[in-house]
RNA sequence: UGCCCGGUAGCUCAGUGGCAGAGCAGGUGACUGUUAAUCACUUGGUCGCUGGUUCGAUCCCAGCCCGGGCAGCCA
């Protein structure tokens, strides 16, 4: 007989006279003559109650159906007589498959998301953490409609790489040399050239040069993968390993990157919004109570646009003392950003238009800038609660600004010749950004620590699962 | 990496320089179309580790380990 899912069942529009359900027992409650079994498979937030009759010759292995034991229930499917719910289950057939013993450690009552993270394994059993890896689900799912809907074509880039792409963050080595007696040059140094790949490996903190040039021969496309990054990050938005959508886009500015990434970020929240109705409402009760009128806000109003220089203006004339001073000049900090979307304008913000000695050698320099206050054609969204959401820019498409920018960063030619490549061979302008997937997820659920939006997160000194 | 907070029962936490506490979970029994059921009884401790001060340290001090927050780095 086929499995249904209680997800199904639960969105019956009649009785049924057989249906086999299977999962975890959540909760259990013994009557005198009957036992209450509240039955979940991870298909939704809400489970099924199933009724176990005390005349059932199946009724002895109730007693071994404890929380977090697997049991397989056939029954009929009948409106319940109790309140709280639609639908129940009247077994028929009631077997456990496998045990739980008395130790398991989720129980009925409340947990620190500290603790639930030590049990990493046991943790996608739990309301919280079934809504926040269906939704996962559904927003990578999501991210490829919105780039395959506009004709996007995906890429995947590299993950092991032998460029140090942007200096974009310290880069996990990749390398098969025995660390205890590695080969040895003439003058007493590591020889990298026997190393695998014969030369010095990383693990990818970045996609995007790759994605240029593929943007550079297939016009739009995005890369949708795990990236890297060995910094000693300590905070509730950083992890070592986590994923990033990178879009890039051949023939387009800065202002069309913009309109893409306001686009994008509203897709995505809208997406959730309609498809996880049940999960949201879970997380706006449990862990945001601003979470839903957040994201109904952000869906209606329009981003606002605010260059780097304006935004440095408003922060002076703010009467705020800061922390960190500001100056034209000086990266925003947290405490700067946070103000710009959460007190000054209340909404997702994108800065524009950078300071060039701040930012990448790639990001295109912008024509006609007075003396001293030289910017490039750079981007950061920031959404209240999180900060910066996605880091962008217009690519610097002409050889000669690329090589001063690389040479205002003291990088070597040498290493990118395939990327100064592009824009000796038919450079177009063209404009992308990196979107922490992640930290899209932590805006969409309200989850406040990025560790528990990754199933197994890999932060500074934690790979136990 | 810097600054700050924490570590006591399986979980969430209180507490004290002099016999280690509660709620929940677990166990036993009762009761009930229950809803994180309820009621009664009950098991359960290397008070993070090491050293120091003290007649006596879970408590005070030092070092270390672990967890968390903020900042920097960024997505």
């Amino acid at each position: 007989m086929q499995r249904t899912l209680v997800k199904d069942a639960l969105n019956s529009t009649g009785p049924i006279d057989t249906i086999l359900l299977q999962g975890w027992v959540r909760t259990r409650r013994d009557a005198k003559a009957f036992s209450f079994i509240e039955l979940n498979d991870g298909s939704c937030l809400k489970g099924m109650q199933v009724i176990v009759d005390a005349t059932l010759p199946d009724y002895a292995a109730v007693n071994r159906a404890n929380t977090g034991a697997s049991v397989s229930v056939r029954g009929k499917l009948v409106e319940s007589k109790g309140g709280g719910q639609k639908w129940e289950v009247i077994a028929e057939t009631f077997a456990v498959l496998g045990e739980a013993d008395t130790d398991y450690p989720l129980q009925k009552k409340g947990h620190t998301m500290e603790f639930l993270r030590e049990i990493a394994h046991l943790r996608p059993r739990s309301n919280l953490f079934g809504a926040v890896f269906r939704v996962r689900s559904r927003l990578a799912y999501a991210v490829h409609q919105f780039f395959q809907e506009r004709n996007f074509h995906y890429v995947h880039t590299p993950i092991v790489t032998a460029s140090d792409a942007e200096g974009a963050g310290d880069m996990f080595r990749v390398t098969t040399l025995d660390l205890a007696n590695p080969p040895k040059t003439e003058n007493g140094e590591i020889d990298n050239a026997e190393d695998f790949f014969g030369k010095k490996t990383f693990l990818t903190v970045s996609g995007q040069l790759e994605a240029e040039i593929f943007a550079c021969a297939l016009s739009n496309v995005y890369t949708f993968g795990p990236t890297f990054r060995a910094e000693n990050s300590h905070t509730s938005r950083h992890a070592s390993e986590f994923w990033m959508i990178e879009p890039e886009v051949a023939f387009c500015d800065l202002q069309g990157d913009m309109d893409l990434a306001e686009d994008f970020v509203k897709y995505l929240i809208r997406d959730i919004r309609e498809q996880c109705a049940g999960d949201l409402e879970f997380f706006s009760k449990f862990v945001d109570k601003d979470l839903l009128t957040r994201l109904d806000f952000v869906l209606e109003k329009p981003f606002v646009r605010c260059s780097y220089t304006e935004a440095v203006e408003i922060l002076e004339q703010s009467g705020k003392t800061w922390e960190h001073p500001v100056a034209w000049g000086d990266n925003l900090q947290s405490e700067h950003e946070r103000y710009l979307t959460e007190e000054h304008f209340k909404c997702p913000v994108t800065v524009y238009n950078y300071p060039r000695a701040i930012k990448a050698f790639y990001m295109r320099q912008t024509d006609g800038c007075a003396p001293g206050r030289e910017t490039v054609a750079a981007m950061d969204l920031l959404v209240p609660g999180i900060g910066e959401i996605i880091g962008g820019s217009q690519r610097e498409e002409r050889l000669d600004k690329l090589k001063a920018g690389m040479a205002l960063h003291h990088l070597d030619e040498k290493n990118y010749w395939w990327y100064l490549d592009l824009r000796r061979y038919g450079s177009v302008p063209h404009a992308g950004f990196g979107l922490g997937f992640e930290r899209m997820l932590m805006f969409v659920t309200g989850v406040a620590n990025i560790r528990d939006v990754i199933p197994f997160a890999r932060t500074p000194g934690t790979a136990e699962f």
